[in-house]
DNA sequence: TGTACATCAGTGAACGCGCGTTCACTGATGTAC
DNA sequence: TGTACATCAGTGAACGCGCGTTCACTGATGTAC
């Protein structure tokens, strides 16, 4: 072969990644995969070698998203697994700033929630998410506390990130961390 | 005139009304101005009569469901302004079920913070959205809680809604609600 | 060693489709003389 | 009263464009004899 023999599988790999980051930040509809395949030096005709369809393409670019953030918080927060380090975390700037390389949940859940015949692939989405919380906030029968955390922190990236002031956006995120750990520490 | 004196402005009515409500429900890029005006008994020609553009219409039809929004909540709450009211009306399975209804913000936010050239409007929703919080929760500097409230109220419904399985999707929003309410009723 | 053939990742033209937008036109009405 | 003209909300064909998807093909490599 004229090719190294994972040289298949990288490409695949490439495409995810890329498909990952370009979902988050622009979304599904507004994602075509012409510029995608475009954007990583190939023609979009060799799409449909590696993958069913687009859809096919978004279910697997949401798991390698979720697996990227999941990996890359272990690493930010390998000293320190407490809740409020999550949350600084969640709702720093830097999270805001790129949804490229952060929670598929805030950019994509309501996109997701509009399609015509969506697949399991939110519901997963949501319990990983919620099973990275109930491991990071003390207590054994926290579960109800994660899903309000869990609704609080994606319901603050939306609206910062939506937001056009950027002191306004400051401040829904400043904001809602403070409260966050105002009312988790006195619990 | 062959039209009654106020039938343009009627059609234009209409036109907002209709768009107001899908772009609720399907979101904006999604939601094509052709099947819109088709579905009003109209030809999509005559749309341009009425607006500059689809960006015109994205702008009057948010400002238009708020508007809506706010005057539903009122009649709702009318006997109740309390913030527990407001909390159950909000993330009731009756609002999340009917997105073309109810606050614009889960549905679009998400998809405004994404678009190339977003205008002040998302700011304007915000605002409104933060001072009917602020009318309704007690004490006078509340401002802050109030933000916390808005991001989790906004990002329960948003998940609640993109959830697959029914009980997942209930428990977001009951869960939730009870945390919320506790929570208030705390401070 | 040389030739014929198989493999297969990627190519790029083509498909039908719906999009936002433009524009010459229709046709029922009101007005002017 | 009758005729010519202005008004204007709405019509529908047409525009260029990008979309997801299909498919016959390319061309570098490995294998068989």
């Amino acid at each position: 072969m004229r090719y190294a023999e994972d040289h298949k599988a990288q490409t695949h790999q490439r495409i995810l990644h890329e498909a990952a980051a370009r979902f988050r930040k622009d979304g599904i509809g507004a994602t075509g995969l012409q510029p995608l395949m475009k954007a990583l030096g190939l023609t979009h005709g060799g799409f449909y070698a590696h993958f069913k369809s687009k859809d096919d393409l978004v279910e697997k670019a949401l798991r390698c998203a979720v697996d990227q953030m999941e990996e890359s918080n272990k690493q930010a927060l390998a000293q320190d697994n407490s809740a409020e380090a999550f949350i600084d975390l969640y709702l720093s700037t830097a999270h805001r700033d790129s949804p490229d390389k952060g929670c598929p949940l805030p950019t994509m859940a309501a996109e997701l929630g509009q399609r015509g015949q969506p697949s399991e692939i939110t519901d997963e989405l949501i319990q990983r998410m919620l099973a990275t919380l109930e491991s990071r906030l003390p207590g054994t029968d926290n579960s109800d506390q994660s899903l309000m955390l869990m609704s609080t922190l994606v319901g603050a990236l939306v609206l910062s990130r939506s937001a056009r002031d950027p002191a306004l956006a400051n401040r829904i995120l400043d904001t809602t961390r403070k409260q966050l750990k105002k009312h988790i520490s006195e619990v």
